[in-house]
DNA sequence: GACGACTGATACTTTTTGGCTCTGAATCGA
DNA sequence: TCGATTCAGAGCCAAAAAGTATCAGTCGTC
């Protein structure tokens, strides 16, 4: 009956209370600061810090009566902690929300590109099926960003270009998107009504980050167009883009859908044979809460069909 | 100078501790059995477990006298708090690993004499002590640039011939080699047994470069014998040299080590009373990182001796 | 339908731990 | 060398956690 478990240990115990000192010292790298920081006095915080040191074994910090300094093993854990308490955080939260009513709680990360055009869709297809359903929503997210997350299940749903390298999840395709040229409005290519390829070679790019699948499909089409694209800047977010690309730097590639972004001082034109990118959404395959299963389940009617949007 | 922030707030902060007591009883479904696994009494489990829900303003089990049972928030706290621990659990040993300086990058200087004979020794015995270290290796190093990468901090240890001029760096002897003459298969010593450095006082030299600790300790043990040696190339890498000494170029001085070349056409003759060159690894004085450390000793066992490789 | 067994909560005590003040030791700058 | 600064240690107290004893429901059983 006794069920022995590594879990069940309490003692030497990592205590958030810990984390939280000794992020404030490593940032502070001052006890006094640190101390004055956390509203009590410098003493007891130092003897914590020696603890939390004991029960890793590890030197965190090198201390000289001058100043304070990070050790490799301190460096680690100052950045794992500091995601650590964010997640506890969010825990917090979504526990609460849950506790007040809420059905249930979904993370959902969303790729940069779908962020402002399908994700109100899906929020309001959700809200009217799944009401109750709270929806924490992390958008202009990458594709690898997204596969990691969805493994380490710190969110439960994505909405992503493949391909995906990852073999633990499951993907559903919801549509395909042709790639447009954006143009700074003054551009002598402006004037032109179906654009080549090829027209671009000698233009400045603004790129999606090399790890974006939308970078991949672009940089390989143009390669077939006979050029290697001359990236002058590299921005995550396509709201930057393209404000990048209306401030006359450069022109982007960027997905059909991206057009409702009417910016002031950017025109959008096809392209003739336009490479396309999909836009799936992603689960981890052995995560079967209902919760999920019925969320997916808004994906089959197409969510961008019917009565349901504004 | 008030750095008032969310993250440094100490009250109603959720604790391992607690994540972990809920674990047990909702894992259990019953408090008695709960505590008992985690070797505690009762009432103090359940007093944390209110303690919490009173701290995340929400309901998380549905207690009868008969049974217990999970609200949706508690559902969800498990299923999170799961996760929650084991990446805490993973942080510690991340720390611990690299406390214990089993991971990060080394780089590592080689002088020419080791790097082919030693070096593949020594990074076997590290890939088996310390999984997670990478070594960056250069080889075929001088001591005056190692000493100089040493000291600016480009190498972390270095593998060379004393002596050293630096008083910033420490030394650790590893072994003697003695010097063995390498000869042109058809020259007339080569069909000699033992040879006197004198025999050598009228050949053609190839030499390592002057700055070479094999160079200087040569070139005095000539001076001792009564001759300059007549020097008529010089080359860094011992495979060039040797190649130098087989094209009949002239002979030269190697340490033993390296008689393991066996190049084609070359034949090597022990002296008598052979001058020694030391090997050593070399380090910065102040650099006291555990991962220095420990690669240190993967030294004490000598490298050099059997047994310690697969 | 009453009693006993079982289960979680409560009241109270003991133990442990975290925090505070005061002080000391080491280092840097003047 | 002296003072200022900074982290660590000692001793004390308060708060929190754990323990003991007990109570109050609930369910099953006779």
């Amino acid at each position: 009956m006794e069920h022995i478990s590594a879990r069940d240990r309490r003692v030497d115990d990592v205590e958030v209370r810990q984390m939280r000192y000794f992020i404030a010292v490593a940032e502070e790298k001052h006890f006094g600061r640190a101390a004055q920081r956390l509203h009590m006095a410098q003493p007891p915080l130092s003897q914590q810090i020696k603890a939390l040191e004991e029960q890793l074994g590890t030197q965190l910090l090198v201390r000289t009566t001058r100043k304070v300094d990070l050790t490799a093993a301190g460096e680690l854990l100052l950045a794992r902690a500091r995601l650590l308490l964010a997640e506890i955080e969010k825990l917090e939260q979504d526990v609460k929300l849950v506790g007040q009513g809420a059905s249930g709680v979904l993370r959902v990360g969303v790729s940069g590109t779908a962020t402002y055009r399908l994700m109100p869709i899906i929020v309001q297809a959700a809200r009217k099926h799944m009401p109750g359903l709270r929806l924490s929503v992390q958008g202009e997210m990458l594709t690898p960003e997204m596969e990691i997350a969805l493994e380490e299940q710190r969110v439960d749903v994505a909405v992503l270009r493949p391909p995906i390298r990852s073999n633990q999840l499951s993907l559903k395709f919801l549509e395909k998107d042709e790639l447009v040229v954006a143009l700074p409005e003054d551009h002598e290519l402006a004037s032109r009504g179906l654009l080549e390829l090829a027209d671009l070679a000698d233009e400045p790019f603004i790129a999606y980050p090399l790890s974006s699948a939308v970078n991949a499909i672009s940089t390989e089409a143009c390669r077939q167009a006979g050029f290697s694209p001359r990236i002058v800047q590299e921005t995550q977010e396509t709201s930057t883009l393209l404000s990048f690309v209306a401030a006359g730097m450069g022109v982007a590639l960027v997905p059909t859908a991206r057009r409702m972004f009417a910016l002031q001082g950017i025109v959008f034109r096809q392209l003739r044979n336009a490479p396309a990118v999909d836009l799936a959404v992603a689960w981890k395959t052995d995560n079967e809460t209902a919760l999920l299963k019925k969320f997916l389940d808004l994906f089959e009617t197409p969510a961008t069909t019917e009565g349901n949007q504004a």
